[in-house]
DNA sequence: AGCACGCCGACT
DNA sequence: GTCGGCGTGCTC
């Protein structure tokens, strides 16, 4: 019998199916799914198996054996071996990478190179000796100055070199100790009388025949010890076994199980509309304002998914992965679910993944990879809070969880809830036609009322002489909450206000000498960084161009807020929320829940608080620029600025305190801000749409961003130009290429980055196309060291 | 990607 | 004469 394998190589000429023969004494052990260890080359790889069959039209002699498997239940369901192939198609990815980041990170392999000893320590030369005195090997990385003798040794065939694949995590064991099942068989052990220790266990025992207990738990209850154990299990009182344990991800403090909310008539009438689809493979966009109850409607349709035997799984956006929100799921469904999220250790978030794959669980909630979750029996898929951007991955494979959200509800005939209080036009678009169910939520569930928004323009501030910047009733509001004891939320974009370093006499602002970039200035290490290539030196007491020592350093935007609000409100307890501050895990919760307690009266940060901030006495939220996210140069702008507006809006009066919400713009004429003081999503969405159109963006057109870099400025524009013009003679007249240009950051790392735009409505040719040119690249120019990525349907083109 | 094979310059 | 530089070709 013959396996495919696709190994766990990327690159173009190997991203297909090689052939490798199955050693009789594993055929019946070997499935699609699982991964192998084979020779390919002069070396090992790990790959996996996609598909098994009995014959093959390569050479015999060609064809090697498996040398390894390395599972012995499949990793991957051939439903998941298929989403794969088309994922290489829909994203132009390695298959490879598709099947990667289907399995946890703990199961991927680590190669590692090393020499191993074939022949006496003697034999070769003495100063290699050391390596070798306790193990027959020494990896490469240990003994790298030693490269050519080793190479000498490898030679003479003393030394030969190998790669050892290992996976990152090993399963977690605990010790078992399982007490024998008699009382007689205890009593016919002899212990030495003076063998206190043993005999204090052997009582215990006797109060506890039969129990299997975890070895730690038997030494704290017994107050003995292991060696102690271990003599009685030698005796015969005891057997040990060594069993799986689960990483406990976090303390599940007794969660009291909690029975459904009562729905309100229109979360009812949502209900009823998934409930009569269960086993369909509609898509419902469910678009309920801030607060409409959409969580409640989740839970459930998954509890009607449960009934039915079936699983669920549920995506939210990382940021939101909050501890409330995991809590929430344990309360309604326990035991039953799985938690996925980045605050996870590789080993806890396998031991999850296994829950899963054991069908130990039938809930998984968790961020975008959560998506390929390996049930069999999938009843329903939730994407919350649809429009966010972090569902679709930034590398390769650059896929979009919900298109493969979209693509397993047909393989399993099961709905998808798209949920959103803002939609992203795309998905609202595609309701409008028909190809998605639309259900509305159009009030609160407890009915409170919108908060109050107010436009503030700056301008006007500007003109009265105010330069902070707080305009003058934003300050007046924040003194008023003080004096009530109520809370303030300010919210700061971060772009634009990232913090630098500038010389006030000559203006010079520090770069990146690798990247075109300024360095960003960070105060716990008072080191200066590139957030592009890592570059990073020491904070100048100088200014490296002139030697003034008139430098200035401009502290995150955060920072100088916070200053400027020490003078406007000096007795105010003021927390800060920004990536300065919840660098340490735990950080982001320790601070809101800080901030929950009442520990301060203003919380202050940046994209990170906008959601899943719920707390009742915030009662002013203040947007101290909403222009920042406005003007940048991307398509979506517009629509991020009212996503963002609209959900930092809804932190404010979330229980019976009613909330006022103050944007400050300097366009506050703008109809992304003047649309998101109401929540007037519709109209918003309209004059989008119009923009949209107008401009040939999606969701008229389908975009295609191809990035492109080189070292070298003029080779790496060359074969962007060479690119665009290969495109424009293949693709059809309607096809509109932009570009190429240069990158809004020109240089990274060293290397140019250039750009060309591919908008199209309909390309029947363009996988082809694609194909044929990465065929070009690869030949001709990633030898001459360019690189090309390929992002289908990017969320920004920047 | 990684690794071997192979063909030309600077060292013991 | 050999060590080693990286061009080119292959991997079931």
């Amino acid at each position: 019998m013959i396996a495919e394998v696709i190994v766990d190589v990327a690159a173009h000429p190997i991203d297909r199916p090689f052939d490798y023969a199955i050693p009789n004494k594993l055929e019946p052990l070997t499935e699609p799914g699982m991964r192998v260890k084979v020779p390919f080359g002069n070396r090992k790889v790990l790959g996996f198996i996609t598909n098994i069959k009995q014959t093959t039209e390569l050479d015999s002699a060609k064809i090697k054996p498996i040398h390894e498997l390395m599972d012995v239940v499949p990793v991957l369901t051939p439903e998941l071996l298929e989403l794969a192939k088309w994922m290489k198609e829909k994203t132009v990815c390695f298959e490879i990478d598709a099947l990667q980041v289907m399995i946890p990170a703990a199961l991927r392999a680590k190669y590692e190179k090393r020499f191993v000893l074939k022949a006496s320590l003697e034999e070769i030369a003495p100063q290699l000796r050391p390596f070798f005195a306790k193990r027959p090997f020494v990896r490469a990385s240990e003994a790298e100055e030693f490269f050519s003798q080793l190479k000498k040794e490898m030679d003479k065939g003393t030394i030969m070199a190998d790669t050892d694949i290992s996976q990152q995590t090993a399963v977690k064991k605990v010790r078992m100790i399982h007490i024998a099942d008699s009382l007689e068989q205890l009593e016919a052990i002899e212990i030495r009388a003076n063998a206190k220790q043993q005999l204090k266990l052997m009582e215990y025992m006797k109060a506890n025949v039969g129990r299997a207990i975890e070895s730690a738990q038997l030494q704290k209850e017994a107050g003995t010890t292991l060696p102690t154990i271990y003599s009685l299990v030698d005796k015969g009182a005891a057997s040990i076994s060594n069993m799986e344990a689960y990483r406990d991800p976090q303390l599940l403090a007794q969660i009291e199980k909690k029975e459904s909310l009562s729905l309100t008539p229109a979360q009812q009438q949502a209900f009823d509309a998934i409930r009569r689809s269960l086993d369909t493979s509609r898509t419902f966009l469910l678009h309920g304002i801030t607060g409409s109850g959409k969580t409640e409607i989740y839970l459930q349709s998954i509890d009607q998914v449960l009934k039915a035997g079936k699983e669920a799984i549920m995506l939210v956006p990382e940021i939101s992965l909050t501890p409330q929100m995991t809590v929430r799921f344990k309360e309604r469904f326990g035991d039953m679910v799985a938690v996925l999220h980045s605050g996870l250790s590789a080993g806890e978030k396998y031991d999850e993944w296994r829950k899963i794959q054991r069908g130990e669980v039938k809930v998984v909630v968790g961020a975008r990879s959560a998506i390929f979750a390996p049930f069999q029996n999938l009843g329903l898929i939730i994407l919350d809070e649809e429009h966010e951007s972090s569902y679709k991955q930034d590398d390769s494979p650059r896929y979009h969880a919900r298109d493969v959200a979209i693509w397993r509800s047909e393989f399993h005939q099961c709905p998808v809830i798209l949920g959103s209080a803002t939609p992203s036009l795309e998905s609202y678009a595609r309701a409008q036609k028909g190809v998605y169910e639309l259900l509305v939520l159009e009030k609160r569930a407890q009915n409170q009322p919108l908060p109050n928004v107010e436009i503030i323009d700056m301008r006007e501030e500007l003109k009265k002489g105010n330069r902070s910047m707080f305009s003058v009733p934003l300050a007046d509001a924040i003194r008023e909450r003080l004096e009530k004891k109520e809370q303030v939320v300010l919210f700061l974009n971060k772009r634009g206000y990232s913090s630098f370093v500038l010389c006030r006499d000559c203006g010079t602002v520090m770069q990146c000498p690798n990247c075109d970039i300024s360095l960003t200035y960070h105060r716990s290490t008072e080191m200066m960084k590139c957030h592009y290539c890592g570059y990073d030196e020491k904070v100048p007491t100088t200014c490296p161009e002139c030697e003034s020592q008139h430098i200035r350093f401009f502290g995150t935007g955060t920072q100088k807020v916070e200053e400027e609000l020490a003078k406007v409100v000096p007795e105010a307890r003021v927390l800060r929320m920004d990536v300065d501050t919840t660098r340490n895990k735990g950080a982001h919760e320790k601070i809101l829940a800080a901030f929950g307690e009442g520990k301060a009266d203003i919380l202050l940060g940046t994209q990170m608080i906008a959601k899943g901030l719920d707390f009742p006495n915030i009662t002013l939220v203040g947007v101290l620029s909403a222009d920042t996210t406005l003007h940048l140069p991307d398509f979506r702008a517009a629509e991020k600025t009212y996503q963002l507006l609209t959900q930092v809006s809804g932190r404010a009066g979330r229980d019976k305190l009613p909330g006022t919400v103050y944007i400050q713009s300097y366009t506050p004429e703008h109809y992304a801000i003047t649309l998101a003081k109401d929540q007037l999503f519709e109209p918003f969405y309209d004059q989008e749409m119009a923009m949209r159109r107008a401009s040939g963006y999606p969701p008229y057109f389908y975009v295609v961003n191809i990035q492109f870099t080189h070292e070298d400025l003029m080779t790496v524009s060359e074969y962007a130009e060479q690119t665009v013009r290969y495109l424009n003679s293949q693709l059809s007249p309607s096809t509109i290429i932009i570009g190429p240009s240069a990158s809004l950051i020109a240089r990274v790392n060293n290397r140019y980055r250039y750009q060309c735009l591919i908008k199209y409505k309909k390309e029947p040719k363009l996988s082809e196309v694609l194909q044929q040119l990465i065929k070009i690249y690869r030949t001709e120019w990633l030898r001459k060291g360019a690189t090309l990525s390929i992002d289908m349907n990017p969320t920004s083109v920047m």
